[in-house]
DNA sequence: CGGATTTGACCAGCGC
DNA sequence: GCGCTGGTCAAATCCG
């Protein structure tokens, strides 16, 4: 038993050092035990979130002054290439104190950045995420009945006998379920929170469309859609198993939409009314292309004692444009300092694995 | 009653 | 080709 659990860790861990190993080869140092994280994760109710209290993430991070953006996510979940119409004017914002009781919150956070694929910024955006789109003829198979009936006959006539079987007519509509052929991933980043509630508020509107059990790991992994009509955003929460209290939040895409509510304006960036939701800042670029795949500690408003720990592993041809539009601007906002311990906190936590996918890590190979 | 969540099944990609 | 696994769908259910 036990065995086996540290041959896993061992590839795990095995794969981490991959990961870095080229960039940074002294910082296979340890890990700590999870150590970094020491967020007090209080259960935070927060006001766009779902029924289980989703705790107020920016307000983790504790960025919720200076600001007057809708959204810290507005800004890196948007292409600079999207060049969207104008904003719709601003909600006020909300008292951050009134909400969430921030203070003290120490958050430590370890932010990946990945682009598993070719970046969609480029010529196609939201190509992939036709699934997404609330026309898309798919959706009408609900109402069942001639199309599926034809495209199962077969079936059809094979389980024609037992007409009460419901579990098979179950099955016969959900069959014709058909997805666009080689459907291209949007580029994905992910970020570690010490967390006691799985969905951060980002101030997005998510709904959940499925729940997974993660192989190795006793928490299951949730899927969440930003709920606004042509937004193809999508983001995946699960639990670390080797320390359950981190949560690993993985977005996929980007909001082609401002951020529909602003909870307590906690996530305010300094907003540019002329891209919506693209941040007034931005790290200069060749600096932080140069600095890619290393890791940054982020600090944030000391006053709250907060720090994120933030890597990007972005793969060198698809990252440029995806870090301009979608790197956390709150990340990028901030100074960045680059430290070997930040790598190892990433290589030997283990929790790389959560986050890269295995393609990535062949290709450090 | 409408929207969100749950949950079992389906599908596609990948490794063997 | 087969099995495994991640991701998604959609009916059922829950909840405000």
């Amino acid at each position: 038993m036990e065995k086996k659990k540290e041959e896993e860790k061992k590839e795990i861990n095995s794969m981490a050092n991959l990961r870095f190993s080229d960039e940074n080869p002294t910082a296979a140092s340890s890990f700590g035990g999870g150590s970094i994280f020491d967020m007090a994760a209080g259960a935070c109710d927060v006001s766009g979130g779902d029924k289980w209290g989703s705790l107020g993430f920016m307000d983790l991070l504790g960025i919720h002054q200076d600001f007057s953006a809708p959204s810290l996510f507005d800004s890196f979940h948007h292409p600079p290439i999207l060049s969207p119409p104008p904003p719709p004017p601003l909600p006020p914002l909300s008292s951050a104190s009134e909400l969430l009781p921030s203070e003290n919150i120490d958050t430590k956070q370890v932010l990946l950045q990945q682009t598993s694929l070719p970046s969609p910024a480029s010529t196609v955006p939201e190509s992939s995420e036709v699934l997404n789109n609330p026309a898309t003829p798919n959706s009408s198979s609900i109402s069942s009945s001639s199309n599926e009936a034809a495209n199962d006959d077969q079936t059809k006539l094979a389980g024609d006998d037992e007409e009460q079987d419901q579990d098979k007519s179950k099955k016969l509509q959900l069959k014709p379920k058909k997805k666009n052929p080689k459907r291209q991933r949007e580029p994905r980043f992910a970020f570690m929170t010490k967390s006691e509630v799985d969905h951060l508020d980002d101030g997005y509107r998510w709904r959940k469309y499925g729940q997974k059990a993660v192989k190795n790991s006793p928490y299951p992994r949730s899927y969440y859609r930003c709920t606004s009509a042509g937004c193809g955003v999508k983001k995946r929460v699960e639990r670390s198993s080797d320390d359950s209290t981190i949560v690993v939040t993985t977005y996929e895409g980007q909001h082609t939409h401002p951020c529909p509510i602003t909870p307590r304006g906690t996530i305010g960036i300094a907003h540019d009314p002329s891209s919506f939701g693209a941040p007034s800042f931005v790290v200069p670029q060749p600096q932080y292309l140069h600095q890619q795949q290393q890791p940054y500690i982020y600090t944030s408003s000391p006053s709250m004692n907060i720090t994120t720990t933030t890597t990007t592993t972005s793969t060198s041809t698809t990252s440029s444009s995806f870090i301009n539009s979608s790197f956390p601007a709150f990340l990028q906002e901030r100074r960045f300092m680059t430290t070997p311990s930040a790598a190892s906190l990433l290589r030997d936590d283990g929790l790389l694995q959560d986050i890269v996918p295995s393609q990535m890590r062949k290709l450090e190979d």
